[in-house]
RNA sequence: GCGCCUGUAGCUCAGCUGGAUAGAGCAGCGGACUUCUAAUCCGCAGGCCGGGUGUUCGAAUCACCCCAGGCGCACCA
């Protein structure tokens, strides 16, 4: 709707232009949007004030002006006022809000959709957690936050792969190694040490136990052993964090393992790249990228003194596969600890001519449990933290996704336990869960009571005339556009507001007024009405990967 | 010291990229179930939008400078 208006406002300043009635300028930027206030229309736009400074006019003048010679053929629009200092706000034609309802109803489960991304491949990398441990909330945080960004994109017709970078080299691997098997000695022998720097956590125990019964460990030596245990436990963290992942309803199309970067060769074609783009010295007998020349503030080591090498350069091969692999754009997620990675890595890509704004890095803030009004305080080396199996079981998957959702990712995030276990009215995700549920109630209603939806609504339509009917329409109308805002600004948490709000509006109208009652006609349009609410709610709580109870 | 993020009601957070009277949930107080689900609704109260300067018709939003908190600043992984 907001396009429709776009078009008589264009359409109008052309006509101004040629005939005079404003200087031609160039189009300013201006805004169309939904008004707070129901007093300012249903539309507003700030293109008057944008307009004043080159016309040499008031803004109150030029609205005057734009309203007096809008072209509006097809009678969209039903009032023009001028509101503030210049605001232009508009009123439709109630035909409008109608011809709305009956689009959200057609669409259904499409409705929202739009194919903006022209199927364009690209790949959404997050998790990516280290096989050493469970997954704990920030990783949730993090899985919540790329499932449903990639659920948005398909949405708007992107061809989403969802990836998961396995670091399976390298010194913690290692170490997961080394603490299994000191904790498989340590089963006849308490006395054995414990590495310095080794995984505290009680599931190293268990997965020395469970990998003693399985395989026969007495024959190897200490090196073999620990190769073998870092295998195994590897895999089998892996195979939890796989498990757990589904549970909380993500699933990757692809684990892509660190070491394939090693074993293909790679690596060393990525560091033969960099050489020939000059890019590659040698300091301090190791090898370092010439960074600093696309906006790092320093160069990097990519093969150590001792011969290894660094992440970085797994970093970078890496991303330079991804783009190999044609993909058009992609994001990754990571833990804001990581941010002093970016403009490293982006400076490798864009020494090979990648673009810079191919690669986003979305960087997710600190989560902070709180239980009983205090502070859990979490620590992977002490293996006292809370798991994201532990939170998902304790409170379910729906909870703890709409409250990682429900957050910017920009923003550090307390989750409160207390407040997220309880079933009741306090938990936020039940309030917009309960809006769906209760209009499955209302046609379980009307089933009984034998009111059908007939085919065609158009005719019966006229019966929805309240504010507060108008008003959830224009919420629904709202939705395609918020879509396409989410995906530009990569902000999904709106949707969780959003959500809310309409189940809002629909609480307090089903408050206040009945939808099933004596009037036949007047019953079925409240059941469209609703049917429309269920629909937009249904798909935006499938978009955050949450589910629409019938039944509550 | 440098970089990134954050600072909005007692608490947790929104605020649609500069708009009209700054919003919601929780906590507090007071109300609404014989009626489609009270996991809901209605009302009251609660604010120097961290502070300052600037940009302009207009600033919570943009710029700069402070203050406070978090996270990074490795030939660690």
């Amino acid at each position: 709707m907001k396009q429709k208006i776009a078009k008589i406002l264009n359409n109008t300043l052309n006509l101004c232009f040629r005939e005079g009635y404003l200087r031609k300028v160039p189009l300013p930027e201006f805004v169309i949007e939904v008004p707070n206030n129901p007093d300012h229309g249903h539309f507003a736009t700030n293109l008057a004030m944008t307009l004043a400074g080159k016309q040499k006019n008031s803004p109150r003048n030029i609205a005057e002006i734009i309203i007096r010679h809008l072209i509006d053929n097809d009678h969209f629009i039903l009032k023009a006022e001028i509101g503030g200092a210049g605001f232009i706000n508009f009123f439709v034609t109630i035909e409008q809000w109608y011809d709305l309802l009956s689009h959200v109803i057609t669409l259904k489960d499409d409705y929202g959709h739009n194919s903006l991304g022209k199927k364009e491949k690209i790949m959404i990398e997050f998790v990516s957690a280290n096989p050493t441990g469970p997954l704990h909330l920030g990783h949730g945080r993090g899985a919540a936050l790329g499932d449903t960004l990639c659920r948005i994109f398909d949405f708007c017709g992107y061809d989403v792969r969802r990836e998961f970078y396995i670091n399976d080299t390298g010194q913690q691997v290692k170490i997961l190694g080394e603490s299994i098997y000191s904790r498989w000695r340590q089963l006849s022998d308490p006395s054995y040490p414990f590495p310095s720097d080794g995984y505290q956590g009680d599931y190293i125990q268990e997965l020395a136990t469970e990998i003693a019964q399985k395989t026969t460990l007495e024959s190897l030596d200490v090196h073999d052993a620990i190769d073998l245990l870092t295998k195994m436990g590897k895999d089998k963290m892996l195979e939890e964090i796989k498990e757990d992942l589904a549970n909380f309803r993500v699933n990757f199309d692809f684990w892509y393992n660190e070491s394939d970067l090693y074993s293909s060769g790679k690596i060393e074609n990525t560091i033969k790249l960099i050489e020939k783009r000059g890019m590659l010295f040698e300091k301090d007998g190791a090898l370092w990228v010439k960074t600093s020349s696309f906006g790092d503030d320093k160069d990097r080591v990519i093969r150590k003194k001792d011969g290894n090498l660094t992440y970085f350069a797994t970093d970078i091969s890496y991303h330079l596969d991804k783009w190999e692999r044609g993909f058009k754009r992609v994001i990754n997620i990571w833990g804001a600890d990581h941010h002093g990675y970016i403009t490293r890595v982006k400076a490798a890509l864009m020494a090979e001519g990648i673009p810079k704004d191919w690669l986003d890095v979305l960087l997710i803030q600190l989560v902070k449990l709180w239980e009983a009004g205090a502070e859990v305080k979490m620590s992977k080396r002490s293996g006292r933290y809370v798991t994201l199996k532990e939170l998902v079981d304790d409170v379910g998957v729906d909870a703890v996704r709409f409250v990682f959702l429900s957050k910017d990712h920009t923003s550090p995030l307390d989750f409160d336990i207390d407040l997220v276990k309880r079933k009741d009215s306090e938990n936020p995700v039940y309030y917009v869960q309960y809006a769906h549920a209760r209009i499955c109630s209302v046609f379980r209603k009307a089933a009984i009571e034998n009111i059908s939806l007939p085919e065609n609504p158009a005719p019966i339509y006229e019966k929805l005339v309240l504010d507060e009917e108008i008003a959830l329409i224009r919420k629904m109308a709202e939705f395609p556009s918020l879509i396409e805002e989410i995906v530009s600004e990569l902000a999904p948490h709106r949707l969780t507001y959003y959500l809310a709000e309409l189940a809002g509006n629909f609480h307090r109208y089903y408050n206040k007024h009945r939808i099933i009652g004596k009037d036949k006609k007047l019953s079925q349009a409240r059941l469209f009405l609703s049917l429309g609410v269920k629909i937009v709610i249904k798909n935006g709580l499938s978009l955050l990967g949450l589910s629409a109870p019938e039944k509550m």
